[in-house]
DNA sequence: AGTCCACAGGAAGGGCAGGCGA
DNA sequence: TCGCCTGCCCTTCCTGTGGACT
């Protein structure tokens, strides 16, 4: 062993990683900031954005002079700017504010950030710590959590704007009565005008909300269309020559992020994803450029982190009913509810923990095809009854990585 | 046309953990 | 300490459903 009891002398795998950690420091990188290939990076100028910018913008001016801003709703799938375009304008907005010391307040939540604000209670007590009262993060009831709030917004003078991130997460989630708490709160205020902007992934969100939440959320409304593969590679172009060092970018690596990313909604944090992950990899190899054939295991390595996090993240009992679909999708592509739920009980017992009802189960199954881990669809076999049909499209180095993730778990 | 299968999935509520206020 | 609250995971009960079979 080369740990030494007595501490006093560097032994052989302390000094090597000595010398690992100082090759790291003295090594040239391929970043010359990697802060800026990430979501979170604040560009000076957004590309391809200026039509919602100055529509936002507009919409919001009127809170410079103490006038309330129409509520807006701005949609827009996943990686098209809306969270960008928001945050830099709300920005530009507080600052002019400060300038002229006009009183506004700006309020940014994210509905779907688990733990936070992902339940109504959350999302008051979140919106009331922000507007600087304490509320604790359990124990009181909503209504008193409704009283902080609005006691927080009465302090307040002149114009509050929250803007509310993902809110079609939390209104599939709780319902719509806080936004529609939220839309009438201006009618109880006396100083204090409240504004939202909902911001939402789901084009078709408002279906599911109720005809006045509707109409008083969505006063406005500003449409973020996805980009084409030319307009994310200039946003690429722009941000690698940022990120990454002179001349590590090999030919055609930028396209290929911006054709992958292009294919998946024209999804530009995808794009941000693909070309930051694939220069760690090259860095990892200890090559001094980014290659195309690190693209394609940046995408691989992508998949692989999202649906292994995402598991881990999952109840014990999806992981032994995911467990039970990797072994028999081994033997057969499609299988069907009631195998897995018998198959599923057969592990229980060997695992020696107590199963769950068919129906439970059937849930979970649900849960794990919404997150993209398996694929199910629910098809009708006549005679035989409506099951859903099981698939796996997980390459073997994840289903693998899943299996022993469970394996290590309930030591199978 | 009616029956029946094997579930899907909604609704209501139980039990528990974690936390607060009196 | 006690009563109460929320969030989460779960069960129980129930209705709905598509299409093969009779």
């Amino acid at each position: 062993m080369d740990r030494n009891e007595g501490g006093g002398e560097v032994s052989v795998a302390d000094s090597e990683l000595k010398s690992r950690f100082s090759n790291y420091i003295n090594k040239d990188t391929v970043f010359r900031n990697k802060e800026a290939l990430t979501t979170n990076w604040k560009p000076e100028t957004i590309l391809h954005r200026d039509q919602q910018v100055n529509n936002l913008a507009s919409i919001l001016a009127p809170a410079l002079k103490r006038d309330d801003p129409s509520n807006v709703f701005i949609y827009g799938s996943v990686g098209t700017g809306k969270t960008c375009v928001t945050k830099h304008v709300t920005e530009e907005l507080r600052a002019v504010a400060h300038e002229e010391e006009v009183d506004l307040n700006i309020v940014y939540i994210n509905c779907k950030m688990k733990k936070v604000a992902d339940t109504e209670y959350r999302l008051l007590a979140k919106l009331t710590r922000q507007l600087g009262e304490e509320v604790p993060s359990t124990g009181l009831p909503t209504d008193e959590v409704y009283n902080r709030f609005f006691e927080a917004l009465e302090s307040q003078e002149g114009v509050v704007i929250i803007a509310l991130d993902e809110i079609d997460a939390l209104v599939k989630k709780v319902g719509d009565e806080f936004l529609y708490n939220l839309t009438r709160i201006n009618d109880d205020l006396n100083d204090t005008k409240v504004s939202i902007i909902g911001i939402s992934n789901d084009l078709n969100f408002t279906e599911y909300m109720d005809s006045r939440v509707k109409s008083s959320l969505s006063e406005e409304e500003i449409i973020f269309p996805p980009y084409n593969a030319l307009e994310l590679r200039e946003i690429l172009d722009s941000r690698a020559g940022k990120g990454f060092a002179d001349e590590v970018l090999e030919d055609g690596v930028i396209s290929k992020c911006s054709a992958l990313a292009a294919q998946e909604h024209g999804d530009a944090r995808r794009a941000l994803d693909l070309i930051r992950v694939a220069g760690e990899l090259a860095e990892r190899e200890g090559e001094e450029r980014v290659a195309r054939s690190h693209v394609d295991r940046a995408q691989d390595k992508i998949e692989k982190d999202r649906v292994v996090e995402t598991v881990r993240d999952q109840p014990k009992h999806s992981k032994l009913v995911l467990y039970t679909i990797l072994e028999m999708a081994d033997e057969d592509d499609e299988v069907a509810t009631g195998d897995v739920y018998s198959e599923y009980k057969e592990l229980c017992t060997q695992v020696d923990v107590s199963e769950l009802t068919q129906r439970r189960v059937s849930g979970l199954i649900s849960e794990l095809d919404m997150l993209g881990v398996i694929n199910a669809r629910v098809i009708s076999k006549g005679r035989y009854g409506r099951t859903r049909q099981i698939s796996v499209d997980l390459s073997q180095d994840i289903r693998t990585q899943l299996r022993e993730m469970v394996e290590d778990k309930f030591y199978i």
